[in-house]
DNA sequence: ATCCCGTGTGGGAACGATGTCACAGCCACC
DNA sequence: GGTGGCTGTGACATCGTTCCCACACGGGAT
């Protein structure tokens, strides 16, 4: 009995490397480089034979060997909290536009929420030697960690590290402040917050921005109506619901996020109270089932896929400047007045 | 006047590589891999002194020379349509979350549903090394040409190269019988079915359902209720609006995406017709908003977060036996029948 | 004739990690 | 006191690319 063996390793043909294009057009590693490059000198005729035999074998050059003599990648790292959540999948997705865009490509992580997920990416991405990384904290740890080792860091959303490395939010604010007062404008005087971590800038930010539109309207905040849930679906519905089935109800809710708006929308409806006769809405983040369900819900939108597409332009600009003064952009909000907001019941 | 010039290039230490780890555990490179890796023999106290030293120095071994040296990376391409579709998104994080587990790094890209981008996004690729690519295919070229470079491909959701590549599907065919089946059994004999292209693998698929579906209630299809619409809202929409305003319109709609079942969705709701009373729907691929909308929309789900995690199963195991005869994954879907169904309403 | 350009090409040393190979100790056993 | 088998270490070539340098050629100026 004999065993047979394929000719070739693998039975598959090794990938040409830049040595064999350059058999192949007569010429030395050197020139190929040039000519596939660009950088430096090659007569039109030979830059010509290089192409058309780089093009016959179908050689792509490899990027890995390119980076490690260059030390610089054209990879950005990006990581977000929950793929799941539209409001991260549509910055991913504005951030894979613009990274394609700028010729880079994109290394994309889901934390998770978790920080051990988090510092296992971001190291992940320095071993990765990435130009650069996009990230939606957690902590402060990954723009130290990424920092220290000289990668350029840009906080989208919210912002641990605001000073020392460039951050690209929204208005959170004057968002929260806009749609409170949009509630009192209507009447509202027993207005409750959904809100996530307060420690966290945009939890914070409007956290805040309910109180200067309480204050402006002369009224007093109740800690009852203010509650801080989690991201979690369930969990703010669970919270909505023992908040609305309690005495003295509020007659409006500022939901600071949409995870957040979700879970008292379907507390709400499984009460069955109306809105926004029974009860007025609002939510901070605007996502498509809003616009869907009757009655629509108002909503502060906040243009994300822009908000992904200027992290990465940030990015770039950070990697060609590294020693510049670190920025903070701020985007524009806009209310979307839809139909879960009404005055309050008359009592 | 006198230029002064920084001390160390850049101002910013140079990144701790193998060699500085060596001096200073006062070992041989050689040895430090091998402690480092676990790969060959290094004394215990030996291989301590290098775990504290490359610690101390937060040494992170540089991936681009080790692929270079091993020519096999640890890094996915992912390449899907359209991360704001929350399906992609969902399968997006499914691939993440096991990639990350399996200790894969993942290159995303968002190929727009524009061939040219795919093309670009797989030379990327093939550039990176990467050990494997999960693609929701346009079409046949990424398949065929990842594969001539030796890279293996498991295609997802929908497929074009049955047979010479890997893919992960759901039960296209029968999901789709299952839900025209669910409208004919509660009585409708005009059911409008909206598609995307059928010359996709899941179109066909699910229009092959319907007609069996059809055939299997002795109703003769009317081509005038089969609408092939693309992927956005505001075309499908625009073709629901003309059906539904005609004459003869049809008692059920089966929507065969969520973004087709959003268009019509909007439709209907514009039109002010009733659901279920005046028209029943249901939809292929539930999304969110479907279970928060009054009334809730029945539909078959799928399960997307765990398609893109099996494919990334599949991949792995192919690229540790990419001899092996290739094999197409069909995930079950189910039915979920929420209040958008009912019988027809009597003439 | 010598020098110096500009143009064009090839040789060879990096980049950082891996892994083969050789070899140095050390012990045990004939 | 060889031999053989371990354990443990270091030298060195290698992966594919880039890029610095050397050099060759022809033509114009010195």
């Amino acid at each position: 009995m004999t065993i047979e063996r394929r000719g070739t390793p693998l039975g598959r043909s090794r990938r040409p490397t830049i040595k064999d294009v350059a058999e192949a057009a007569g010429v030395s590693r050197s020139t190929v480089s040039r000519a596939l490059t660009g950088r430096g000198y090659a007569a039109s005729d030979v830059r010509e034979r290089v192409l058309r035999a780089a093009a016959e074998l179908g050689y792509v050059p490899d990027v890995m060997a390119r980076t490690l003599k260059q030390q610089v990648s054209r990879s950005l790292g990006v990581l977000v909290s929950d793929l799941r959540n539209p409001f991260y999948a549509e910055l991913a997705a504005g951030a894979s536009r613009e990274a394609r865009e700028r010729g880079y490509t994109m290394v994309l992580a889901d934390t998770s929420l978790s920080a051990e997920a988090e510092s296992e990416a971001a190291e992940a991405l320095v071993a990765l030697r990435v130009a650069g990384v996009i990230v939606t904290p957690n902590s402060s740890a990954v723009s130290t960690y990424l920092s220290s080792h000289g990668i350029p860091v840009v906080e989208v959303d919210r912002q641990f590290a605001a000073g020392s490395t460039d951050g690209v939010v929204v208005g959170n604010r004057v968002g929260a402040r806009t749609a409170t007062a949009h509630l009192v404008g209507l009447g509202h005087r027993r207005i409750a917050l959904f809100i996530d971590e307060t420690d966290w800038t945009t939890g914070y930010e409007r956290y805040q921005g309910y109180l200067e539109a309480l204050a402006a309207g002369d009224i007093k905040v109740d800690p009852a109506l203010v509650v801080s849930s989690g991201w979690d679906v369930t969990d703010s519905r669970r919270r909505a619901l023992d908040m609305l089935r309690g005495p003295d109800r509020p007659t409006a809710v500022f939901a600071a996020n949409n995870v957040l708006a979700e879970g008292v929308w379907r507390a709400i409806s499984g009460l069955g109270l109306s809105v926004p006769g029974d009860i007025s809405l609002i939510a901070f983040d605007d996502a498509p089932w809003m616009s869907m369900v009757s009655p629509t819900v108002s909503a502060v939108s906040q243009d994300t896929f822009n908000l992904g597409a200027t992290a990465v332009r940030r990015l770039d600009e950070r990697i060609q400047m590294p020693e510049a003064d670190s920025v903070t952009t701020v985007l524009n909000v806009r209310l979307i007045q839809r139909e879960s907001t009404a005055p309050p019941p008359v009592i």
